[in-house]
RNA sequence: CGGGACGUGGCUCAGCCUGGUAGAGCGCUUGGUUUGGGACCAAGAUGUCGCAGGUUCAAAUCCUGUCGUCCCGACCA
């Protein structure tokens, strides 16, 4: 390709509204243009990368034994009411009508084409297991588009959909996508890691998600350096003890403790109860019932693990006026210990269990009860894991302390078990014919967000720093001169000819613009290797090689293309 | 949806407080000089100052509303 030919609008400024060094370098490098929040024109550079990344993704598919599919942009609603997902999906799921104001929904995933598609074909245990999956564009109405690719309205995704007969079965498909995955990330260049994950409303059991170490990520994720434990924070658990039981009062005493609302006010002078012996009350609504939550004083409430354990779709803080209905009391004066109505659900964080000598509020303003215990004076619904974890606890596994740091999401592998199949009827025949449901796993992998991650991890202060097998070219050949008969652009040419012949993508920048600008354009678009064709080399027999992450070298020219073959050979091997 | 910021040529921004002829740099066009790290000189083109109302003799500037963008939170590949 000449560069001339193509499309390459870099920009010497950033772009005002990118606010993260991937997003600037995606449009200063002239990858994509935006049309409107959330929605981009892949430009051809950028077109080139993510095809390079869903080639990749396609290859490691293929190899671990999924079958490509194409399944429909457009699906009709009544599946999704089928398996219960359109009321979970809630506003996330775009939709739309058509001329006989029937209502259809732009695809955001495709558990439910694929389990009707399996339903309908497929329906002896001889024909499992199967992997189907599709690269393919999905919307989601986002609340709030942001970070340029990392999270828009629409997006190309790989989804993959395995079907078992068994347990076991499914446990070894989501392995083998588990170990495809971590060879596509390795291919891309990227540095990923798998972290056990919430499952949220895909649904499922079992799940890991694929994580890029990166400040601008989006998720917080625990780990542990001794033992490799990792999770997300919404999943993370550590090795804390429970809270320490004490000598205990005959009954709670109810104490006078004006104007104090929070934890804090409370630790103070003069009550100087100390934020571990407060029980935290926290009321939510969760699909329009209230539930009450205790946690301990110096603990936060996971609101993940709070909608996993409860299986709610929907959940959210009280208002304060809701409040005082329920309870009769303003926040800061909560408590479960008395005026509690018998039909509200009272939760309580692992870490309260057995713990006494507690103070919470009394659901009277201005009052506060002391000498409580949880056993004798609450009346505990159930017991769950409903903190969120600090840096610094010990690793429940191995009492090291866990670190926590910011991540970028790529891919998540879910084990779904018969969510979908049993809802859409995707049944099979046993060998003694008894009809069973197929046991589900779902894995996915943000393309395009994936292209991103990479810029995000490689970049220097000139641009991108492509791995080779992300590249949009390979090779970029420079030729100081462009006259059609100098000796440099014939040398440019021939070259061309070569590497394109030996199989290596390559660009020619044949503008007629000063030697810096084509340099710093090719930084910029960040080319593994370019090779520089000026009169000063090739006066002296030679042209210069300057690999985009290391030193430039001067080559004889019969050594050129030889040169730049091997090199970009060894970079592929080192991509695996 | 809640909280914050911002909308002025293709891009980055100044001007607004204190109303009075719409600016700079980059980019673009033409000519010339340059030619190994984002050149220089000259001449040009490009704006309903987001939109709609209002105040005023006069609005980019003040007021109201509205739309859009970006940042923080809930959502997720």
């Amino acid at each position: 390709m000449r560069w001339s030919k193509t499309f390459i609008p870099t920009l010497k400024e950033v772009p005002a509204d990118a606010e993260i060094l991937s997003h600037q370098l995606l449009l200063r490098a002239g990858l994509v243009r935006k049309l409107t929040g959330g929605l981009y024109t892949f430009l051809p550079m950028g077109l080139r990368a993510l095809t390079k990344v869903a080639n990749i993704i396609r290859e490691e598919m293929d190899r671990a034994g999924a079958i490509e599919t194409s399944m429909p942009l457009l699906q009709p609603v009544d599946i999704w009411q089928a398996s219960g997902r359109y009321e979970a999906m809630r506003d996330a799921l775009y939709k739309v009508k058509d001329r006989a104001q029937k209502e259809w929904a732009l695809c955001p995933t495709a558990e439910e084409v694929i389990t009707t598609l399996v339903a309908n074909e497929l329906s002896s245990y001889k024909q499992f297991p199967k992997n189907f999956y599709q690269v393919g564009t999905k919307f989601r109405d986002e609340i709030r588009p942001r970070f340029g690719l990392m999270r828009a309205k629409e997006f190309l995704m790989k989804d993959a959909y395995s079907f078992d007969t068994t347990d076991e079965g499914a446990m070894a498909s989501y392995r083998k996508m588990y170990d495809a995955y971590s060879r596509i990330f390795a291919r891309c260049g990227l540095r990923a890691f798998a972290v056990e994950a919430d499952t949220g409303i895909i649904g499922g059991n079992y799940s890991h998600e694929f994580m890029i170490p990166a400040e601008t990520g989006e998720n917080d994720v625990v780990y542990c350096e001794a033992c490799n434990y990792a999770a997300n924070i919404e999943k993370a658990t550590s090795g804390l003890p429970q809270t320490a039981a004490r000598e205990l009062g005959a009954a709670p005493e109810k104490f006078a403790t004006p104007g104090v609302v929070t934890i804090e006010a409370l630790s103070k002078e003069p009550y100087k109860v100390p934020a571990n012996r407060q029980i935290k009350t926290l009321i939510y609504i969760a699909d329009s019932q209230p539930v009450i939550v205790l946690v301990r004083g110096d603990d936060q409430l996971n609101e993940a693990k709070f909608m996993a354990k409860t299986g709610a779709i929907e959940s959210r803080p009280v208002t304060p006026e809701e409040i005082v209905a329920l309870l009769g009391a303003k926040p800061g004066s909560l408590g479960a210990v008395v005026n509690v109505p018998a039909t509200v659900k009272v939760l309580a964080d692992e870490r309260l269990r057995g713990a006494n000598d507690m103070t919470t509020g009394a659901n009277e303003d201005g009052f506060h009860f002391r000498c409580v215990s949880m056993e004798r004076d609450i009346k505990v619904t159930a017991w769950f894991d409903l903190r969120t974890v600090k840096v610094g606890e010990p690793c429940a596994k191995c009492g090291k302390p866990l670190k926590i740091r910011r991540a970028i999401e790529v891919g998540h592998v879910f084990k779904l078990g018969t969510k979908y199949s049993v809802p859409l009827n995707a049944t099979f025949l046993d060998e003694a014919g008894q009809r069973s449901p197929l046991v589900m796993g779902c894995y996915g992998i943000g393309v395009t967000r994936t292209l991103q991650a990479v810029i995000e991890q490689c970049f220097d202060k000139d641009g991108i720093v492509w791995p080779v097998s992300v590249a949009p070219y390979q090779v970029c050949i420079t030729p100081l001169i462009v006259a059609p008969e100098s000796e440099a652009m014939k040398l440019a040419e021939k070259l061309y000819t070569e590497l394109t012949a030996a199989g290596l993508e390559v660009i020619l920048d044949d503008r007629d613009e000063r030697p810096g600008v084509k340099f710093k354009d090719s930084e910029l678009v960040g080319f593994p290797i370019r090779v520089g064709l000026g009169e000063k080399s090739l006066a002296k027999g030679e042209v210069e090689i300057k690999p985009r992450n290391s030193a430039i070298q001067s080559v004889k020219i019969e050594d050129a293309a030889a040169t730049v073959i091997a090199w970009v050979k060894a970079e592929q091997a080192k991509l695996g």
